[in-house]
Order: C-alpha cells, then sequence, then structure tokens
RNA sequence: UGGGGGAUCGUCUAGGGGCAAGACAACAGAUUUUGGAUCUGUGAACCCAGGUUCGAUUCCUGGUCCCCCAGCCA
C-alpha cells in the first residue's frame, strides 16, 4: 500500500510534521485506532483506521496501537472484539503486538484517581444522578457546587475505596474531578470520572465494581501508551481540554496531542450505530454483512476490495468541516480497482432462448475469450457455443428506439468472441410475449477470424444453453433513495429504497464459474461487478452486485 | 441569548495579498468485438457587508448560516 500515492497533506499530518521538526516527542509519532467493542465497524470507522495506520505509516518508526476502549462493561461484548480486529485486518492494516485494552489499565487508572484525590483534584459525590444534571446548570447558567465537594481527602480515599470493594449501589457514588462548576464549557463542571456498575466486564469479569469514564480513561491509556498523537472526532473538540486537565494533574510524563478531525458522512445510507442495529432489528436488512450497509462487513460480502476503500478513504481526505461524500465516489474507486483487477465472464441475468437456425443441431466449438482487456497476463478461456443460447432479455427489442444497437427482427449484432447473428423471426406465447427468438449466423464471421469491412454496432453476452449453469444474483441499490435520508429531520426509514434488492433466480451463467467460492470477484461483460455470496452452495452459485458498471446508454435512452 | 468548531465548483479536497488547483459527478467528442475501459475537450466555486491595500477569496472588523456540548455513553 501507499507507494507514493500523491502526498495527501491534510492538516493533521502538517502537525505531526511540525512536530516532529520541533522535536517534540522526541521525534517520535504514534496513532492508536481506539474502537469500543460495542459495536461493529462501518465505513466511517475506515477513515479513521486510514488516517491513523496511515500516518503511522508515513513517518519512519512511526506506528499505531489497535485499543479496545472497553469502559462500560454494560454494552460490550468480546464477540465485538474478535469481529473489529478481523475489520481492520481485512482493511490491510497490522498492529502487530500492540493490541490493547483500557481495562488493561484498570489498575493504574484507579492509582491516578487516588492521586487526584489526593492531590483535592477529586472527590466522591453522593448526590444522584438527577441531582448532579439539576446541579449542573444549563447551556447559560452556571451550575452550582455539590454539597459533597468538600469532603475530606480521607473521607473520599476511604469510600473510593469501598466503592471499589463493592460496598455500594450502583448510582450512590461516583468520584468526580474538582474543576469549575461555572465553567462555560459544560465538561469542566466537575465531570465524572467513575462510575459503580455491578456488571461483569468481559475481560476482567467482577474484579472491578466501579469503572473509569471515556473522560478519564482515555487521555491516561494515550499518555500510557506514549500515543504522540491522539486523532477524535469534531464532537470531542470540547473536551480537549479536559483531556489536558486529566494529563496535567496526573502529572504524566507522556502528553499526548489530541487533534480532531470531520467524521465521513456517506449519502443514501446512515451510519450511526443505532440507525444500523434498528434496520437490522426491523428486518430492513438481514444484518451486520447485509451488503447494502455501510459496514466493513456488508462492504466486505458486497464484493468491495479493501484497496478501494483505503484509496476512497484516502481521498476524500481530513479536514475539520462537516461533509457528506457522493457515494458515487466510492463506487468510482470500486470500479477503478475491479476493472484492473476482475476476471471477465458471460453471465445472463434475465434470459431469452436463441436459436441459430442454420448452425448444425448438436455441434459445439469453443471460442476463446479474453479473461482481462486490462491484464493480458490473465490470459484467456475456452467457452462453448452452440445452436441454442441464451441472451439478455433487454438485448432484444421488437420495436428498437433509435441508436438501439442491438437484437431487433431483422437487425444484427456481434455475439462476444463468436458470431455475428441476425434475427430472423420473434417467437410469441398466447400473451405476445416473445419467448424465444430465431436467427441466423454468418460463418465467416468467427470473432478473430478477421472480417474487413463487416461491423456491427452492437456486441452482446450470451450463454450456451446446454453447457449454462444456473445461478442466483441479488442485484443491490443505494438502501435509501434519497440522498440524505434525513432531510429535514424526517424519520430516516422514510427514505428506505424499496428496491434496494431484486433476486433473480434462473440466471444463466458460463461454465467457466464452476467451482468459485465465496468471496471470489467477477465482471460479467456489460453488466457489473459480481462476488460470490457467503450463502453461495455448490448446488446453487449466489452472486452479488458489488456495483454496475457506467451505463451510457440508460443514460441516453432517457433522453 | 454560554462555550467550542466550521463556511471554496453539484460533491469532496487543495491553495493563501497578484491567472482559484485536483478528484468524483455532468456534458461533448475520439476510440472500442464490453454502450465497459481509455483518451481529448467543455461548463462549474471563494457565505455577506464594510475596512486596510495599487490589488482581498486570503488580512482586519462586523454580520449571516451550519455543526457540536447540559450521560454515572463513547
Amino acid at each position: 500500500m501507499s507507494n507514493s500515492q500523491q502526498v495527501s497533506t491534510d492538516f493533521i499530518r502538517v502537525i505531526v510534521a511540525q512536530d516532529r521538526e520541533a522535536g517534540k516527542f522526541d521525534g517520535a509519532v504514534h496513532t492508536r485506532f481506539p474502537p469500543e467493542p460495542n459495536g461493529y465497524l462501518h465505513i466511517g470507522h475506515a477513515k479513521s483506521i486510514c488516517l491513523n495506520f496511515g500516518i503511522a505509516h508515513e513517518f519512519s518508526g512511526g506506528l499505531c496501537n489497535l485499543r479496545f476502549d472497553d469502559t462500560n462493561p454494560a454494552k460490550e461484548d468480546v464477540e465485538y472484539v474478535e469481529s473489529i480486529q478481523e475489520d481492520v485486518r481485512w482493511l490491510g492494516f497490522d498492529w502487530q503486538d500492540r493490541c490493547f485494552f483500557a481495562s488493561d489499565y484498570f489498575e493504574r487508572l484507579y492509582g491516578y484517581a487516588v492521586l487526584l484525590i489526593r492531590k483535592e483534584k477529586a472527590y466522591v459525590d453522593s448526590l444522584t444522578a438527577e441531582e448532579i444534571r439539576y446541579y449542573r446548570g444549563t447551556l447559560t447558567e452556571p451550575g452550582k457546587e455539590s454539597p459533597y465537594r468538600m469532603r475530606s481527602m480521607e473521607e473520599n480515599l476511604d469510600l473510593f475505596a469501598r466503592m471499589r470493594a463493592g460496598d455500594c449501589e450502583e448510582g450512590a457514588h461516583v468520584l468526580r474531578a474538582k474543576i469549575d462548576m461555572a465553567s462555560p464549557n459544560i465538561n469542566m463542571r466537575d465531570p465524572t470520572l467513575y462510575r459503580v456498575r455491578r456488571v461483569p466486564h468481559h475481560r476482567t469479569g467482577t474484579d472491578w465494581n466501579i469503572y473509569p469514564t471515556y473522560d478519564f480513561a482515555h487521555p491516561l491509556s494515550d499518555s500510557l501508551e506514549g500515543i504522540t498523537h491522539s486523532l477524535c472526532t469534531l464532537e470531542f473538540e470540547d473536551h480537549r481540554p479536559l483531556y489536558d486537565w486529566v494529563l496535567d494533574e496526573c502529572e504524566v510524563i507522556c502528553h499526548s496531542r489530541q487533534i480532531e478531525f470531520a467524521r465521513l458522512n456517506l449519502t443514501h445510507t446512515v451510519m450511526s450505530k443505532r440507525k444500523l442495529l434498528e434496520l437490522i432489528e426491523e428486518s430492513h436488512v438481514s444484518g451486520w454483512d447485509d451488503p447494502r450497509l455501510p459496514t466493513l462487513m456488508g462492504l466486505r460480502r458486497r464484493g468491495y476490495p479493501p484497496e478501494a476503500v483505503r484509496r476512497f478513504c484516502e481521498h476524500v481526505g481530513v479536514a475539520k468541516r462537516d461533509s457528506v461524500v457522493e457515494v458515487g465516489l466510492l463506487e468510482h474507486f470500486v470500479r477503478e480497482n475491479l476493472n484492473a483487477n476482475a476476471q471477465r465472464v458471460m453471465a445472463v441475468l434475465r434470459p431469452l432462448r436463441v436459436v441459430i437456425t442454420n448452425y448444425p443441431e448438436g455441434q459445439v466449438e469453443d471460442v476463446q475469450a479474453v479473461n482481462n482487456p486490462e491484464d493480458p497476463g490473465m490470459g484467456s478461456r475456452a467457452v462453448p457455443f452452440s445452436r441454442v443460447l441464451y441472451i439478455e432479455r433487454e438485448d432484444f427489442r421488437e420495436d428498437p428506439p433509435k441508436k438501439y444497437f442491438r437484437l431487433a427482427p431483422g437487425q444484427e449484432v456481434r455475439l462476444r468472441y463468436a458470431y455475428i447473428i441476425r434475427c430472423e423471426d420473434a417467437i410469441k406465447d398466447e400473451q405476445g410475449e416473445v419467448v424465444e427468438i430465431h436467427c441466423t449466423y454468418d460463418p465467416e464471421t468467427k470473432s478473430g477470424s478477421g472480417q474487413p469491412g463487416r461491423k456491427v454496432k452492437g456486441t452482446i453476452h450470451w450463454v450456451s444453453e446446454p453447457h449454462a449453469l444456473e445461478a442466483e444474483v441479488r442485484l443491490f441499490d443505494h438502501l435509501f433513495s434519497d440522498p440524505n435520508p434525513e432531510k429535514d429531520g424526517r424519520d430516516y426509514r422514510t427514505a428506505l429504497n424499496p428496491n434496494s434488492m431484486k433476486r433473480l433466480q434462473g440466471c444463466r451463467v458460463e461454465p467457466a464459474l464452476q467451482g468459485a467460492v465465496a468471496g471470489q470477484r467477477f465482471q460479467f461483460e456489460r453488466q457489473g461487478y459480481f462476488c460470490v455470496d457467503s450463502e453461495s452452495t455448490a448446488q446453487r452459485i449466489v452472486f452479488n452486485r458489488t456495483v454496475a458498471l457506467r451505463d451510457s446508454w440508460s443514460k441516453l435512452e432517457k433522453k
């Protein structure tokens, strides 16, 4: 990766470079990706992963840790840590031996809390949650000091120890920083540092009855790991004074620098964990790996190459303004990657039977098909051709519009890699539906035979009936029809695209697809990129459409 | 009407007192045995108002609009 692809100098990279030049952190560059193991990763996380691991990779000696911010046992689970690791690896990043957990630091974090109490910079508050909220004041009014704020250091020490020991109920006490109840920054109005949680933790079990909050655990975890630049999203901007306060008051050696950037938003989708969960629970999608979701599991199942996701993340850049990136940009990088790498194959999604009336009955011949015109190294393959074929229904029109370069009565097309055929007749059923067409072929026009002067406007794909494999193909479209599903504060569900998935049964694909394994990617010529779905079996191959090919005909036809 | 951020083509991102750049998207053409790919070209932007200046998108002042914060979530 990152072989000199255009040096993007976003403001964070500029700061990191300046810090290194100024000799801060002894010239070290050490970042971290700090997910909370309470959900699955999505493409917004991919931006952060690429940023953090990318920066570490670009500066010599740079390192990036994977750190689970597991300070809230009520919401977290090992299931998530495993899937997060899998997703980060899939994206192509390696934390080597540096996978850490905030829970690894609980004992030391406790020590820092005790230090703050001894310095009279923290106290045990016994107000209820509602009372604390009331005492906090509002955005425009200062808060009031808790009556417990002046507890003696000894009493605080004792109470805090008893909180740890499990002597109290959830909610009975919390440890608070003693800062300034009148601060215009609400985060500085004596923020909570520790709360009682009588819930087993997925890593520390029942060792602890108290758990540190993000605001306390995060800066100290960064410091403990020697993180130089702690990159997070914009909503933490006004936590930065608190981040710095914690590190200052705890008198740590390494004072990490927090820098905030805008999170990634994409059109035609939603990104929040809550909404993704709702989509699943309400069965609008099948699960976290539904190919229509922006989760990394979903993108993977959809067939998006990790390289394309990385390229996308590099190209959207890093800045501080809120933005919504067009999903078309992501699709562009997917096509770019797949165009270069995917093997071409012919597949007929909506089959229409074609009989080549002048082709000898029972005869079969192989035609040579190029596997990837972008990469001759991928070679070619033999494709069987016979008297009866399938072509795409939409490649035949009884009444062709202008500039329709496909099959119509009396019109000619080339069958890709094979012969030029001419449509002689369309056979209909009682309803008047075309069920089969009869064509004649010109034996002089076999592909590669070089027939000067014999040009046709269109080339269509086909599959030989006796050799075809049957398959199911799932066509995906944007999950939401509106680019912004939450426009005007409406319920995003009202913008769901009812046609975001179409399942096509009875598709006919080239025999070369026999044995294709889950995850394998192909281009179905003239149609798009497809990958073998995880539900695929040897008996029934299932393909997912990753992304359609650009289609200038459909644009033309709309005019 | 407290505090913290932000405003550049349709979208994303650069630039920084002197021709506003790139990518995606759009459009037009060339080419093509994928209406794919490729190539060429075109159109498209500095939130507003004052000020400083020979010159302001950039600097200053004042506005406007947008986002975030009142969890014992992160």
